[in-house]
DNA sequence: ATGACTCCCAGTGGGAGA
C-alpha cells in the first residue's frame, strides 16, 4: 500500500495540483491537511471521477482535514474522541486492513503563547487516545503535518531555532512519546540524504537556499513496520508555479 | 528587522501559518 501526507494550504487553490500528483504517483491513500475548506464545498465529485473516494472534516478559513483513498473508507473518526475542539485537525478512518489516522498537529505560535498551551492540551489527548487506537488495531499509520522537527538534522539552522516553535524540548518529547507507544518514524527507517526538509517558507527564497524543517511525518505501527519498503519526500509538487509551503510525503507498506 | 510570502475573509487591512 502506497500511503501519502501532504500539507496542500487550501485545496481550492491546489486542487489542480492534487489531481496531477494523484495521477502521477497514483497512492492508494492521500492525507491531506490545511484544506481551508467548508464540508459543503469539498470536492468529492472531481476526487471520485479521478479513482478516489473521500472523507472530510473541514471549518471555514483555517485547517480541514481530508483523506483520499482507492478503496472504501470505513469507520470514519472525526476529531479526537473526548476531547472538546473547534478546530478541524484529525480524520481517522479504516481502508483495507489498516487504521488510518491523519492529523494536523496545532502550529502552537510561540512557546509563552496560549495557542502553545492548546497543542500541548491536544498532544495530551491524542497520545491517551492513540494508545487505545493501537490497542484496536494492529496495523495503524498515523501521518500529517506535525508542526514538530523530531531532532536538530531535522531543521536548516538547529542554532537559529533552538527552543523556537516546532523545536522546543516540549514539543520533541511528545514526539518520542508517541515513538515510545509503539510508532516507527518510516522515513527515519531509512537512509536519508542530509538535509531532508518537507516545508519550506515562502519567503527568502527559502526553497531554493533549501532552508527548511521536517515536519510531515510518516509513523507506522509495529505491526506493519516489518512490511514497510521506502518512505520519501516528493519535492517536485514545491517547485511548480504556485506550490503549497509543504511538500508530500510518501510511504510503501 | 515585530520584515520578507501566501492564503483567507474581508473590504483598500489583518490574522495565521511555521
Amino acid at each position: 500500500m502506497k500511503i501519502a501526507t501532504w500539507n496542500v494550504n487550501s485545496l481550492s487553490v491546489r486542487l489542480p495540483q492534487v489531481l496531477d500528483w494523484l495521477q502521477a504517483q497514483s497512492p492508494d491513500v492521500l492525507a491531506l491537511q490545511e484544506t481551508k475548506l467548508t464540508d459543503e464545498r469539498f470536492p468529492h465529485a472531481e476526487l471520485l471521477n479521478a479513482g478516489y473516494h473521500s472523507v472530510c472534516l473541514g471549518q471555514p478559513t483555517y485547517n480541514g482535514v481530508a483523506l483520499l483513498s482507492r478503496a472504501p473508507l470505513d469507520d470514519v473518526q472525526r476529531n479526537i474522541p473526548g476531547f472538546d475542539d473547534d478546530q478541524a485537525r484529525v480524520i481517522a478512518a479504516t481502508a483495507g486492513d489498516a487504521r488510518i489516522i491523519n492529523t494536523y498537529f496545532p502550529n502552537g505560535q510561540a512557546p509563552d503563547s496560549d495557542k502553545f498551551a492548546y497543542k500541548m492540551r491536544w498532544l495530551d489527548a491524542l497520545q491517551s487516545w492513540l494508545a487505545e487506537e493501537l490497542t484496536r488495531h494492529p496495523k495503524l499509520v498515523l501521518l500529517g503535518d506535525f508542526n514538530i522537527a523530531p531532532e536538530d538534522r531535522d531543521v536548516y539552522d538547529p542554532i537559529a531555532w533552538a527552543g523556537q516553535i516546532h523545536c522546543t524540548p516540549q514539543e520533541r518529547a511528545h514526539f518520542r512519546q508517541l515513538l515510545g507507544l509503539g510508532l516507527v518514524d518510516a522515513f527515519r527507517a531509512f537512509e536519508q540524504p542530509a538535509k531532508s526538509w518537507t516545508w519550506w517558507d515562502y519567503r527568502n527564497l527559502a526553497f531554493r537556499r533549501n532552508q527548511g524543517l521536517r515536519i510531515d511525518h510518516i509513523l507506522v505501527s509495529e505491526g506493519l513496520r516489518d512490511s514497510l519498503q521506502s518512505c520519501v519526500i516528493d519535492k517536485a509538487p514545491r517547485k511548480n508555479e504556485r506550490p503549497s509551503d509543504h511538500a508530500p510525503v510518501i510511504a510503501v507498506v
